[in-house]
DNA sequence: TTGATATATCTTGTGTACCATATGGGGTCG
DNA sequence: CGACCCCATATGGTACACAAGATATATCAA
């Protein structure tokens, strides 16, 4: 009976407003979310945060019980952003100058490969989108607005990753990007990186609009080692 | 998570036998660890394999509660191999040809990174050690000891990952590893994959030693791609 | 005053009971 | 005889209680 009801109750729900598909997602899966941005906006090289993390204290914020927690937790540790030491706590990683160069490395061998996939799926059209991103750009030096550029410059080479195709590189990126991020973020105000950027960022798409496989992906390449060799100079202050 | 573990190595490390690490390694580490090898080894594109899993029925098999197990199912599913589907069950993972060739391609970009890598900072010694993986096959063709030869090719490949000396890309391929390894075993026994396999080694093999980067890099990229063209051509029993 | 030991407490690991819901079979009504 | 409805059951999701272990603190002895 109580079956029929519900059936019924969510039949009457498409009338006039949308039924809500919450329900759909486990209280995992939403803690994890949560708790994965959270991660990701916290400046974990500002040395006075606070590193540990509460069971207990994440439960009585989220309002569940330590199960979905525990559970997004294990996510979290396999993905790298924690690590938790048995009966004594958990604590957010803070990777070492090292690991980022890696991730780095990491980034630069999957973006330089879906540029050599864009060379060949991609459209035209999905391609001169790419330049749209910094039409804002155009007139002025991009040091006057450091804050907007550094986002189109992180959102140009997401897009470059997308228009790669390969949802494998997108998927295995997407979590590389929270940890690069910070960095991208914090290197492109450092010396003249901006404006060399974006004449980096110019010669990829030229590469990708002439559909030059080889160019477009040693260029994209080189470009992401760039930043992971000017972490390794300039980047002391990390672990 | 390992932690504990680690520690317990280093510190028996230094005595002269070591002593059982056995109970710091959580229930969840220890069905983690074995469904995924239980996984790894089943031939999954054996279609009439029962592909559901039942948690009730691993937890009588393990002698252990739904709790470890649920949160070893949860890191695997994370991993790509199960995928659980509320109220319904879960199953492993068949992964589809796209998906598998998407994952030679990343395979292609991290080892030909790892191989870039290897050029400046392994040391001639290490890059030696790649020839004696071949030793044996040096008077007979590689035809007659298929098997063996198949599993020296595997090694090949995983031995100039760790060249590279990226932990981080260490860690990512072996996960996939153990997707493409058995699309490796199953392709190199067709045409003449082995012949022209040992011949692309060894121009690899030469670059390295030469630390000509680009040509290393380019050969090893190369060389995988070409499994992912043949992938592309002829498994198309893959879903 | 200092050192060691016992204990309280805090933290994660594990087991178990309960809940919500989708599915499929059996029954009933037309 | 067929179609529809209802409910039993199985399954994953969640909550909670207890166990194991490590740290910090208090207390006692030298």
């Amino acid at each position: 009976m109580n079956t029929t009801v519900t059936m019924l109750e969510r039949v009457a729900g498409t009338a006039p407003l949308a039924l809500a598909p919450l329900n759909a997602v486990s209280l995992r899966d939403q803690a994890h979310a949560l708790l994965k941005n959270a991660i990701a906006d916290t400046d974990i090289y500002d040395s006075n945060q606070e590193l540990r993390l509460d069971e207990r204290q994440l439960t009585q914020a989220l309002g569940v019980s330590r199960t979905p927690i525990r559970e997004a937790l294990s996510l979290l540790e396999q993905q790298g952003f924690i690590r938790t030491i048995p009966r004594r706590g958990i604590y957010i990683v803070r990777k070492s100058k090292r690991e980022i160069i890696e991730m780095v490395q990491v980034w630069a061998a999957l973006e330089s490969m879906a540029a050599r996939l864009a060379t060949l799926h991609a459209t035209d059209a999905e391609i001169a989108k790419l330049r749209h991103l910094f039409d804002g750009f155009q007139n002025s030096p991009p040091s006057e607005h450091m804050h907007e550029y550094s986002d189109a410059n992180i959102a140009f080479h997401t897009a470059v990753i997308a228009l790669g195709g390969s949802q494998t590189i997108i998927d295995a990126t997407r979590d590389l990007l929270l940890h690069v991020r910070a960095i991208r973020r914090a290197t492109i105000t450092q010396s003249d990186r901006a404006a060399r950027s974006i004449i980096d960022h110019l010669k990829i798409i030229e590469a990708l609009e002439r559909r030059d496989t080889e160019l477009a992906e040693r260029l994209t390449r080189q470009h992401t080692l760039d930043l992971a060799a000017h972490v390794e100079r300039y980047c002391d202050f990390l672990g």
